[in-house]
DNA sequence: CCCAATGTAAAACGATAACTTTACTCGTGC
DNA sequence: GCACGAGTAAAGTTATCGTTTTACATTGGG
């Protein structure tokens, strides 16, 4: 593996597993197995590695739905990934906020990648319906968000509430 | 008003604002308006006050649900939170993160919270409806923890989603 | 064959972190 | 009238922060 992924992934867990401030340069180099040297010729900045992992996450999660037709693949596909991936809350917002909202790249990072899903969203909740519905999509984001964030304390069972409550704002969406 | 009020006032603003880890003790005392002697004396270490802050926020957080009895009282009360506080995230989770679930005061303060919001929520959809019902309360917090979220990003018109979404799912569950 | 690129280790940078200590001031109650 | 508790300011402690720099090793292509 080269030396930019093998960092961008290291960076990715240590960010999402103890917080992007809480994780010196110092742990990011010995985990990648690199001199901080070479990281800082080949991102620059913290800030902005943080931004590369954030953009790197996106696409990765992205693909992740890029299949997913119907509700079942939505919910089906975040239960995956949150047993993969475990469950601590999106690592978007955790960024965000974690740096005020004082980062550009961060802020604009984040921005794409709400926008990419909330457009997902709308492409399955059509597919799913046979026609387009923002409101219904909108309440399907916020199930999303809400379980995403749920999970962490309540656990992997509230994948099949979020589905469950999402067939039944479509039934009612139907009428 | 008295120096605890004041200093608990400041770090409550400061740690959602900026976030736990990038708030100096100067920024607090600062704040606050006393030396750092009285900091310690008061909090014992820059931990035990976020968890003593997080009991504060929860204790306020809690007394503006205390009389809802419906899901308008319910997601007009957030509404309100939203309004007067800012929508920048679960404090309880954030924190829980940044500190990589470490801080066993922290992860004690989080888990609190959040049993309680539960507790309250099923408290609301039986005054609602008139029964108990677990999956539908589960389902009310996956819309309260997605509107909490999602506001950051969505603004405060996604709380009219949040309550309509609230509405069908107890239409649903009703029949 | 050697130059340029790419990497390393390790020291140094100034700033700041959380926290402690020292020395001093003040108002209140006995 | 003075001792004491509660506060202050400010320096000091030890450590780590993100970042840069210096000096050196390896390697592949013209």
């Amino acid at each position: 593996m080269d030396i930019r992924t093998r960092l961008i992934d290291t960076a990715e867990q240590l960010f999402d597993r103890h917080g992007f401030t809480a994780t010196g340069m110092d742990r990011l180099t010995h985990g990648a197995g690199i001199s901080s040297r070479t990281l800082y010729k080949h991102v620059g900045s913290k800030n902005r590695l943080l931004a590369i992992v954030l953009d790197e996450r996106d696409r990765r999660f992205m693909r992740s739905l890029a299949s997913a037709v119907s509700l079942d693949d939505l919910f089906g596909a975040l239960g995956a990934w949150f047993a993969d991936e475990g469950a601590r809350g999106c690592l978007f917002l955790r960024s965000w906020a974690e740096t005020g909202g004082d980062v550009p790249e961060i802020v604009e990072a984040m921005t794409r990648h709400k926008a990419r899903l909330r457009q997902r969203i709308e492409e399955i909740v059509e597919a799913e319906t046979g026609r387009r519905d923002d409101e219904l999509a909108e309440s399907i984001l916020l199930l999303v968000e809400g379980v995403t964030h749920a999970a962490t304390y309540r656990g992997s069972a509230t994948v099949d509430v979020a589905l469950r409550a999402a067939r039944r704002l479509v039934e009612s969406a139907m009428v």
